[in-house]
DNA sequence: ATACTCCGTTAACACTGTTATAAAATATAA
DNA sequence: TTATATTTTATAACAGTGTTAACGGAGTAT
């Protein structure tokens, strides 16, 4: 009874085949243009066909953020492997981070969710650059006061800003609960070793 | 002439009403269901009259971006005044922001573009436990060899992951360009800092 | 009173995700 | 081989979405 097994396998190919024809398509026009109408006429088959194969449009992207992880792992780690002492590693593995996401910009902005308004946008909003201005005049007087006082107080505010920006997302996206302000240890923790070395 | 300040007047008004029906909606359900025509149904007025006021969705949308990076802004620079020397400053700073962050969520998710991938949807990628298990592990033995062996390398991976996340999303919102790997001052910046820190 | 400019409407276009229903193709049993 | 049962595929629809063209009517200006 070879018939079973072809079926098996033919519904695997076409698996295959809608998530090979939905990659191009992101690809080409990125997340928000993709749709389950355009996946169909790219395999050459009717729209209700997706959905024997995925419950909705959701799962087909879950799929898509999954080999994310799985390719962000691997990765991270052989960078990870390359090195032999513990610094090197974890400076390597920030590298191997950096790459994937710029490499795969589709994934990563998949995996976490990222709109991503564009830079017309961003610049199109004159309130961001005060928001800038005013934490920069801050890290200026900081830097100041330090025993560095030749940093860029641009770059530093760049990492000030990523790093709160940074805790803020993981923190909303791996937990939806509504959080004490007052119990924070990871701010804590990055924000004053942010300032330490600051001032060092 | 008292009639074109009248119609100014209610042309004003009709704005500021369709950005108060917007955000009612908006806390109701999230910025993903707000539509054109539940708007024009709150302020019980057709759907092209929004048209006239704004030249499209976006356009609504960049009206409120603007609005968080004021409030934004103001609340994190009162909490830059009520503190005195630098170091209270940057870390009262950073509170406020994380402060804004969560009382606002709304807001900032649309500021930053965060589609934000629900809670439920995180779980259900095993792939990322992974991806946490294989960084803990690498930190967990840089901790032992560090002065303070009690620290607790969740914690310490909780951070790293923020700084490197909000490092890629800042680095992707604000320029568009691709960017040499080789050539990301802000990523050494921030990382060796955390190394640095970790190992003292 | 006539012409004209707004303001607001209805109705449509071109999309989207999803699904009920019907038909065609295939597999099984007689 | 024929007839029945099953699976696979397609058509067409539902309920939405953003956006806009075309039309009506009220108020203003000549």
């Amino acid at each position: 009874m070879g018939i079973a097994e072809r079926k098996l396998r033919q519904k695997e190919e076409m698996r295959t085949a809608i998530l090979e024809a939905a990659w191009q398509l992101v690809l080409a026009d990125g997340w928000q243009s993709l749709s389950i109408r355009k996946i169909a006429e790219a395999i050459e088959y009717s729209v209700p066909v997706i959905y024997h194969h995925f419950e909705n449009k959701d799962a087909i992207l879950l799929e898509f953020t999954r080999q994310g992880f799985q390719q962000l792992t691997q990765e991270v780690e052989e960078a990870c492997q390359k090195e032999s002492d513990v610094a090197s590693q974890l400076e390597a593995m920030a590298q191997a981070y950096w790459n994937f996401a710029f490499n795969h910009q589709e994934y990563y902005q998949l995996m976490f969710g990222l709109g991503i308004p564009t830079c017309e946008t961003v610049n199109r909003v004159a309130e961001m650059k005060s928001f800038s201005h005013m934490v920069v005049e801050v890290l200026r007087r900081a830097i100041a006061r330090s025993s560095h006082p030749e940093v860029d107080p641009w770059l530093k505010f760049h990492t000030y800003w990523s790093i709160l920006h940074g805790l803020v997302s993981i923190q909303m996206i791996s937990k939806q609960a509504i959080v004490d302000p007052r119990n924070q240890p990871v701010l804590q923790d990055a924000v004053s070793g942010f300032v330490k070395l600051l001032q060092s």
